[in-house]
DNA sequence: CATCCGTGGAC
DNA sequence: TGTCCAAGGAT
């Protein structure tokens, strides 16, 4: 395994000459660490910067989280998506303040017990946290390990072939460095897309650089189509108030507060007719697995129309979905 | 193991 | 405009 050897060595120095700075890094407080990590599942760096800044400044502690009322931890989300992971981390810190003392788990398997951390983040944790020599393959690790082998073969993180060759590559004295520094890789050169292969720092390692079929690898398994979905949703603002009820504690979007809306979540009868609304045109949204298209209807002053819900402020509203500040946007309604 | 979970940016 | 995709996890 001396490929392992050279490329984590030549990849460990790139990480150091480029320096790249993030706000989580270097951080002693294991808790930075894990917020960062959970912002950042499925979500760019880009996206969590500004999150993460008000996330630490709201809620510098676990102690402070696990205290906060979940509606203040889901207002520092709204936006970033997949808000399962606020209340995950919720949840984590009570686990950690009322059943840990407040002390971390420093072992993979202590970690990933803990609500919303999985097999890489705890990983991930245990490696740049606690200097761990474990695995913390995700996205990022897969496509760089499986170009850099030439691996071929449809791929995922429990790929055996791929972990015997991470496991290879883990320098045990600078674990975390080397994920971090597969991450910057990931990001800025070996990118899904377009790979700047001709200013990578570990091309002379590279089995797929050397047979120039980069492009063909990873090879991951095929995705599902994404289905359509058509509702309406009925917005009432009065003097700078709105009305608004709050989703259920689980599915999709849960416990966010949105305008009543019908038809796309399975079966429903409109309450109104539409008819006598005024008409504010659609709204488009694409979640991970449909595309909507609400039709926004509005109308002012009107009598407690619908069964569940409240006015709102619009100076102090509850935490909200990217979809209900679009549909309440389309009735001019001021949000943001 | 397949499905369900957001959002915005890049092309 | 459509498509892909980003430091995944829970069920």
């Amino acid at each position: 395994m001396m490929d392992a050897i050279s490329f984590a060595g030549a990849l460990l120095a790139w990480y150091d000459d480029q320096g790249i700075v993030l706000p989580w890094r270097g951080h002693p407080d294991p808790y930075a660490v894990v917020v960062s990590e959970v912002m950042l599942q499925q979500t760019t760096v880009t996206a969590v910067m500004p999150y993460f800044a008000r996330f630490m400044a709201r809620f510098p502690t676990p102690h402070a989280l696990a205290a906060a009322p979940l509606d203040d931890v889901l207002a520092a989300w709204q936006g970033l998506g997949y808000y399962r992971r606020a209340h995950n981390l919720h949840k984590m810190a009570r686990v950690l303040v009322s059943e840990h003392h407040g002390q971390w788990p420093t072992t993979t398997q202590g970690l990933k017990a803990l609500p919303g951390i999985g097999d890489y983040t705890a990983g991930a944790v245990a490696a740049m946290v606690f200097g761990q020599p474990t695995l913390a393959l995700d996205g990022n690790g897969v496509r760089v390990l499986s170009r850099i082998m030439g691996f071929t073969d449809v791929v995922s993180p429990a790929t055996p072939a791929l972990r015997a060759f991470a496991t290879a590559c883990v320098p045990k004295d600078r674990p975390g460095d080397f994920w971090q520094a597969v991450m910057d890789l990931g990001r800025t050169t070996c990118r899904p897309k377009n790979p700047a292969c001709l200013t990578c720092p570990v091309r002379d390692c590279c089995v797929g650089w050397a047979r120039g079929d980069v492009n063909e690898i990873p090879r991951l398994a095929g995705k599902k189509e994404r289905p359509h979905r058509t509702g309406q949703a009925f917005v009432l603002h009065h003097h700078g108030h709105v009305w608004l009820r709050r989703r259920p504690d689980q599915g999709l979007l849960p416990r966010l507060y949105e305008p009543p809306t019908f038809g796309w979540e399975g079966p429903s009868t409109l309450p109104h007719d539409p008819t006598f609304w005024e008409a504010c045109g659609v709204v488009r949204h694409i979640f991970t697995h449909f595309s909507l298209e609400i039709q926004v209807f509005s109308s002012h002053g009107m009598d407690v129309p619908f069964p569940d819900g409240a006015w709102h402020s619009r100076a102090s509203l509850p935490p909200l979905s990217s979809l209900a500040k679009k549909i309440l946007q389309q009735t001019l309604f001021w949000v943001d």
